[in-house]
RNA sequence: GGAGAAGUACCCAAGUGGCUGAAGGGGCUCCCCUGCUAAGGGAGUAGGUCGUGUAAGCGGCGCGAGGGUUCAAAUCCCUCCUUCUCCGCCA
C-alpha cells in the first residue's frame, strides 16, 4: 500500500511512475475525490462529536446537581442522529478508498529498468557456463521416469494434474536439499529458522499483497476463510503483523521451509511437463525486516544468500534485474535467479529476491522504533527464495546426468544422501 | 465438538451508565540518601492513530473485534475472535 500523504502530495509524479509498469491502474483517478470527501466528512463528524461531548459533560453536571437537563438532552439527541448519518457515509467512503489503495501496485525503484515484459529484463551477472554433454541429454521428467524417482501419472490418479510423487532417491534428494539449504541459511547466513502454518487467513494474504487482487491464484479453504499459502513469505512476513519492533533488533532474518500451493490460474498449457510448474511444491524462503535506509543493501545481501546455494550446488545461473513491466504487484525492485535447464535449453527462474520497501509493512502494519523516544516508522520487508526445491531437483537431475542415465550427486549434498555418489547406481 | 471462566495502557490490576484517558502497583525518567552494591525517600511520565495547523497546539477515536440500546457506554444487550480449565475425540 502506498503512503496516502505522498499520493495526495505528489499524485502526478506517482501516477507517472506507476504507468511504467504497464498495468491497469483501475480507479486511480478517483483517489483525489475520495480522499477529499473522506477528510471533509471527518471534519464534519468530529465537530459534532466535540459538541456532543461538551453537552454530555454539562448534562452530567446538571444531573449531579439534581437540576433539569431536558433541553440539552433533546439537542444532543438531534446531534447524535446527524453523527450517525455522517459516520455511515464516512465508513462507506473509507471502504471504497481502502479498496482503491489496496489495488494500487508498488512504485518501482529508480534503478529498475523501464520495460514492458521479460524480454526487457536486464542481465545483472552470470555465474558458470551452461552445461554441455557429449551425449544426448534427457529432460528430468524422462530421467525421473527411467530412474523410478518421479511419478506424475500416479499423482494425477490420486489428485490431478500438476502434482507429483517423489520416490526413493528422488524423495531423499528433495529432503536432502531442504536440509542443506536450511542449514546453510541458518548456520552461515544468520537466519533464524521457522516452520510456519501452511494455511493463513484473509488478513495475512492481504498483508503481503496476494489479496484482494489475486484471489484466483490462491487455493481457498471451503469451511473457513483460510488460504493455502502460495509461499512461506505470507505466514513469515505476517508473523510480525500489527507489531512495533525494536530498532536495535533489526535486521530480523527468518528462513522457513514450507510447501507452497498455487492454482496457476492463467498458466494453462505452460510448463506442462515435469517439476517446473506444480500446484504444490516445496520452497525454502528467506525473509528480512530491515530499516528503510538499509533495504537496498539488504536486497543485494539476500540475493547473495540465494546465489550461494546455486554456487555450492555448482549450478550455472544468471541474475536478472526485473524491468518495470515484469516486477510483480508488490515489489519495488526484484532480482530473479535463473538456473540453466538443459531441457529448456535456456535459463529458468529458480528464485525471486524482492525489496518491497514499506509496501507490505503498511498493509500489514509492521513498524519499528529506533529507540524508546523516537517515532514509529514502517520497516522495509524483503524476501527471496533460497531456493524453490522442485526446480532445484530438476536442475540437478538435468545438469548432473551421466551418459548411463544415472545422476551424480553434488558434493555438498553427499553427506545428506547417505554418502552416495550417484542416483541410479 | 460440549460446559465454564477470562480478555482494560509496556506488565500486573481496580473499575456495573455521566466527576474514568481510565484508581493502585510494577516498570521507565529525573532527583535525594548511601563508601560501593542491595535497600530506602521524593517528583515526573504514560501507547497509538486520524483530522486540522508552518508550528506550539487544538480536536476526534480508543478498555479483544464488530454491531446495538442510550442525550451519554470500559460499564447494559447481540454476534464474532482469542486464551485458560474440565469433558469428549484425535495425529
Amino acid at each position: 500500500m502506498l503512503d496516502v500523504k505522498k499520493l495526495r502530495k505528489d499524485f502526478d509524479e506517482v501516477k507517472q511512475k506507476l504507468e511504467k509498469r504497464g498495468e491497469d491502474l483501475g480507479n486511480l483517478e478517483k483517489f483525489e475525490e475520495l480522499d477529499q470527501k473522506r477528510r471533509a466528512l471527518i471534519q464534519e463528524t468530529e465537530e459534532l462529536k466535540q459538541r456532543r461531548n461538551q453537552v454530555s459533560q454539562e448534562v452530567a453536571q446538571l444531573k449531579r446537581e439534581k437540576k433539569d437537563a431536558d433541553h440539552l438532552i433533546s439537542e444532543t439527541k438531534e446531534v447524535s442522529q446527524k453523527i450517525k448519518a455522517i459516520d455511515e457515509e464516512l465508513k462507506e467512503t473509507e471502504e471504497t478508498l481502502q479498496q482503491l489503495l489496496l489495488s494500487i501496485p508498488n512504485i518501482p525503484h529508480e534503478s529498475v529498468p523501464v520495460g514492458e515484459d521479460e524480454s526487457d529484463n536486464e542481465l545483472a551477472r552470470k555465474w558458470g557456463e551452461p552445461s554441455s554433454f557429449s551425449f544426448e541429454a534427457k529432460a528430468h521428467w524422462d530421467l525421473g521416469r527411467d530412474l523410478g524417482i518421479l511419478e506424475f501419472e500416479r499423482a494425477s490418479k490420486v489428485t490431478g494434474s500438476r502434482f507429483v510423487f517423489y520416490k526413493g532417491a528422488g524423495a531423499r534428494l528433495e529432503r536432502a536439499l531442504i536440509n542443506f539449504m536450511m542449514d546453510l541459511h541458518q548456520e552461515k547466513h544468520g537466519y533464524e529458522e521457522i516452520l510456519p502454518p501452511y494455511m493463513v487467513n484473509r488478513d495475512s494474504m492481504t498483508g503481503t499483497g496476494q489479496l484482494p487482487k489475486f484471489e484466483e491464484d490462491a487455493f481457498g479453504i471451503r469451511e473457513e476463510d483460510y488460504f493455502l499459502i502460495p509461499t512461506a513469505e505470507v505466514p513469515v512476513t505476517n508473523y510480525h503483523r500489527d507489531e512495533i519492533l525494536e530498532g536495535n533488533h533489526l535486521p530480523i532474518a527468518y528462513t522457513a521451509y514450507s510447501a507452497c500451493f498455487r492454482s496457476e490460474a492463467g498458466s494453462a498449457g505452460r510448463d506442462t511437463r515435469g517439476l517446473i510448474r506444480q500446484h504444490q511444491f516445496n520452497k525454502v524462503e528467506l525473509v528480512r525486516f530491515v530499516k528503510p535506509e538499509e533495504s537496498y543493501d539488504e536486497l543485494e545481501k539476500i540475493t547473495g544468500h540465494a546465489e550461494k546455494v546455486l554456487q555450492l550446488l555448482e549450478l550455472p545461473y544468471r541474475v536478472m534485474n526485473m524491468c518495470t513491466g515484469d516486477l510483480g504487484f508488490t515489489a519495488a525492485k526484484k532480482y530473479d535467479l535463473e538456473v540453466w535447464l538443459p531441457s529448456y535449453n535456456n535459463y529458468k527462474e529458480i528464485s525471486s529476491c524482492s525489496n518491497f520497501e514499506d509496501f507490505q509493512a503498511r498493509r500489514a502494519n509492521i513498524r519499528f522504533k529506533r529507540d524508546q523516544k523516537s517515532k514509529t516508522e514502517f520497516v522495509h520487508t524483503l524476501n527471496g527464495s533460497g531456493l524453490a526445491l522442485g526446480r532445484t531437483v530438476a536442475a540437478i537431475m538435468e545438469n548432473y546426468q551421466q551418459e548411463d542415465g544415472t545422476i551424480r550427486i553434488p558434493d555438498v549434498l553427499r553427506s545428506y544422501m547417505g554418502n552416495k555418489e550417484y542416483i541410479g547406481k
